[in-house]
DNA sequence: AGCACGCCGACT
DNA sequence: GTCGGCGTGCTC
């Protein structure tokens, strides 16, 4: 008997198998999807066996001997195994490390440890009452056993809440008590309430539509707006899912929202629920793991690597917030967790959900022609009403050297505070790269070509397109209102922060950003602090704006809209639509009236205008317009493809032969640019070049991308990174 | 990826 | 005559 194996190393020239023959003793128990270890070169190394079969291999070589099975319960079943295929076509990526994504790292090819299961000892009674009271009665000299001996009698004790361990020491020799050894799950369900709210028409009209073709695999795009309600449609689904024994994965796009989502799942459906995301300790995802692969449970909530948890009998797919970035994982294999989702759903021919207030550009597109079939909500729940929004004009300001709140920003905090509500203040992370404009009519440089953002470059004073090369000489002269006012102009939190303290120092103020919430449990303490009404102003990054209803904040102010407006990315239009959308619908969420106010230099900016008329349609046709003269997604789709080297001559030279040969040999619609600088042009040493290819029907295009490595790249100083379908370039 | 093998220059 | 640096090619 031979098996195929698949070794651990993620390199493109053992991408393929090896055979091995397998010992008499392994033959009833080798399956494929195991870990194995096999003998490879001169050492012992692990893989994954793909194929169990009795052809003795045809070309010469000394066939080796498999050295034994790590794993005898956990491998890979067969969805897994031929997702792996999938997502290696998908993404141009070893099998191997599409395997190695799809694993928690206890489960990893290298890793050999057997089980990370979770033991604790009890001890217990080990003999008839009549022994033990006799023993009790004829012992004199040491009383602390019979303490732990009458304790026990009332039935058996954790190990470690019994404080003389030599007394017990002495009676488990003794013969007289036994410990007891039980597994238990580090993550433990509460029992569910079993309530059950009353679902509006447009929310059972939803669930029927899905219901009806449960059996077939479909994708549905439910546009909800914020307040509708998406999350009873999800656990109504989920529900009936169950009903016919089936099971569903749920997806939000980021850690801290899955506690929020997981309490509401755990109510209703208590124990039947696991969580999976990338904060879990080894240990808890191991346990989550096994739950999963036991059928413990129906129902997995977790972030993008949830995706892969191999759940039996999958019945639904639910993908919260689908515009969301988060699906997407930014580190090789570049996967979308939609994608995967659609092939899962396909695989077992069930539905798929997808959720959002203001989806994709690509979901709404597909919508639109069908492709998934659209299910609005359109109506709010309850008495909540949308926000008034109002635009703060900056311009002015400045001249008042009112750098960071306008006078109008200004007032209404001032009214709230006084109101005794919570103000809610969101400053969007600034790009990595320097940004210019006029400071007086918030003039900006734009690619004439691509239409993002140009970026500039203080040593040689030029302003470029990182897609296309397009390079102007910066003025400080704004070439549109004559002004002297080109600058750079930037605000942290820590500097709104401070320009808060001075303004308002009676006032309690919290920031929230990737530096106050680096500490575990930091984030809900924060959150936990803003519940109970223990800050009055917060501060903060798009942390702030998701999925969060903090029914005292009436007040949403955006600092600084133009940041987000700026970022050089054909999407940053299609982000701050959805960002500014999502963080208005914090204000005013329960009883009291919400009010929004944005400030910017562009005031007649259209994506800003589409956010106050709370207009996503408009904003969809806009931003599609654009798109399509453009030729970006989705009327074409991209790959990009990334050169990098320590030796700036390298990664240039090597970079214009590989943008040449796709010219070349590219057969069909498509469209190469560059190579030009990334946008992180340098970093840690390393020189970045991108080169980005935009196509619509191509025959060749993928066939091309894989042998690059083979015609160009043969020297390990030089890197290329690829991918498929970016979300930010 | 990781390692053996082999070729070449440098050094006790 | 031997040690070690790196380029090349193979691993069931």
């Amino acid at each position: 008997m031979y098996a195929d194996v698949l070794v651990q190393y993620g390199v493109k020239s053992l991408d393929h198998t090896f055979t091995y023959h397998v010992p008499s003793e392994f033959e009833n128990i080798i399956d494929k999807g195991m870990k194995v270890s096999v003998p490879f070169g001169s050492k012992n190394i692990n893989g994954f066996v793909l194929r169990v079969h009795k052809e003795p291999p045809k070309e010469e070589f000394e066939v080796k001997d498999i050295m034994g099975l790590i794993t005898k319960e956990l491998k890979l079943n067969d969805e897994l195994l031929e997702l792996g295929h999938y997502i290696k076509s998908r993404t141009l990526c070893t099998l191997i490390s599409a395997y190695q994504t799809m694993l928690p790292t206890s489960l990893k090819v290298q890793n050999n440890k057997e089980t990370y299961e979770l033991t604790i000892t009890y001890v217990k009674l080990n003999k008839d009452k009549e022994i033990i009271d006799e023993y009790i009665k004829n012992n004199k000299k040491s009383l602390k056993q019979n303490e732990i001996l009458e304790e026990l009698k009332e039935g058996r004790v954790l190990k470690k809440d019994i404080k003389s361990k030599s007394s017990l020491k002495r009676l488990v020799e003794l013969d007289l008590v036994a410990y007891e050894y039980e597994s238990v799950y580090r993550i433990n369900a509460k029992d569910s309430d079993k309530v059950k709210p009353n679902l509006t028409e447009e929310q059972k009209k939803a669930c029927d539509v899905i219901e009806s073709k449960f059996t077939e695999y479909n994708t549905y795009l439910l546009h909800g707006i914020t307040g509708s309600g998406k999350t009873e449609v999800y656990m109504q689904l989920c529900e009936d899912v169950i009903k016919k024994n089936k099971c569903v994965i749920m997806l939000v796009p980021e850690i801290s929202l899955t506690t929020q989502i997981v309490k509401r799942f755990y109510n209703r459906f208590g124990r039947d629920v696991a969580i999976f995301h990338s904060n879990l300790s080894e240990g808890e995802k191991f346990d989550e793991y096994n739950k999963i692969m036991k059928g413990e449970v129906h129902i997995v909530v977790g972030t993008r690597s949830a995706i892969f948890t191999p759940i039996k009998n999958l019945g639904l797919i639910i993908i919260d917030e689908e515009h969301s970035n988060n699906y997407k994982q930014e580190n090789n294999p570049r996967y979308h967790a939609l994608d995967i989702a659609k092939w899962r759903c396909e695989y077992h021919k069930c539905p798929l959900v997808l959720g959002s207030a203001t989806p994709s550009l690509e979901s709404m597109a597909r919508a639109s022609r069908d492709v998934y079939k659209y299910i609005p909500l359109t109506k709010r729940i309850g008495s909540s009403k949308l926000p008034t929004m109002e635009i703060a004009d900056m311009a002015p300001e400045f001249k008042k050297r009112n750098m960071v709140l306008s006078d109008k920003l200004q007032l209404e905090i001032m009214a709230a505070l006084e109101r005794h509500e919570q103000v809610m203040l969101l400053l969007n992370r600034r790009g990595f790269s320097t940004i210019i404009n006029c400071q007086s009519c918030g003039f900006t440089y734009k690619c004439p070509h691509c239409d993002i953002t140009l970026t500039y470059h203080k040593t040689s004073n030029h302003l470029r397109c990182h897609y296309c090369g397009y390079t102007v000489i910066k003025s400080d002269i704004c070439p549109e209102c004559g002004e002297k006012a080109i600058r750079d102009f930037g605000l942290g939190t820590e500097k709104v922060e401070q320009t808060l303290r001075e303004l308002y120092p009676s006032y309690r103020i919290v920031r929230m950003d990737a530096d106050t919430t680096t500490r575990k449990g930091s984030h809900e303490d924060i959150i936990k602090g803003i519940e109970n009404l223990e800050y009055d102003i917060i501060v903060g990054t798009q942390m702030i704006s998701k999925g969060l209803d903090f029914p005292k904040v009436t007040l949403v102010g955006i600092i600084n809209a133009d940041e987000s407006l700026n970022i050089p990315d054909f999407r940053s239009g299609e982000n701050t639509f959805s960002l500014l959308s999502q963080v208005s619908g914090r204000a005013g969420r329960a009883e009291l009236p919400g009010k929004v106010i944005i400030q910017t230099f562009n005031p007649d900016n259209k994506t800003l205008n589409y956010v106050l008329k709370n207009d996503y349609m408009g904003n969809y046709n806009y931003e599609m317009d654009i798109r399509r003269k453009l030729k970006y997604p989705p009327y074409y789709y991209l790959v990009l493809l990334r050169v990098t080297s320590k030796s700036y001559e390298m990664a240039s030279k090597e970079s214009i032969k590989v943008a040449n040969y796709i010219r070349k040999s590219v057969k069909g619609e498509a469209i190469c640019l560059g190579p030009t600088t990334a946008n992180m042009f340098k970093i840690n040493n390393v020189y970045r070049f991108q080169i980005i290819v935009k196509y619509r029907k191509v025959d060749n295009l993928f066939d091309l991308i894989r042998d690059i490595d083979k015609q160009y790249i043969n020297n390990k100083d030089i890197n290329l990174e690829i991918d498929v379908d970016p979300l930010r370039i």
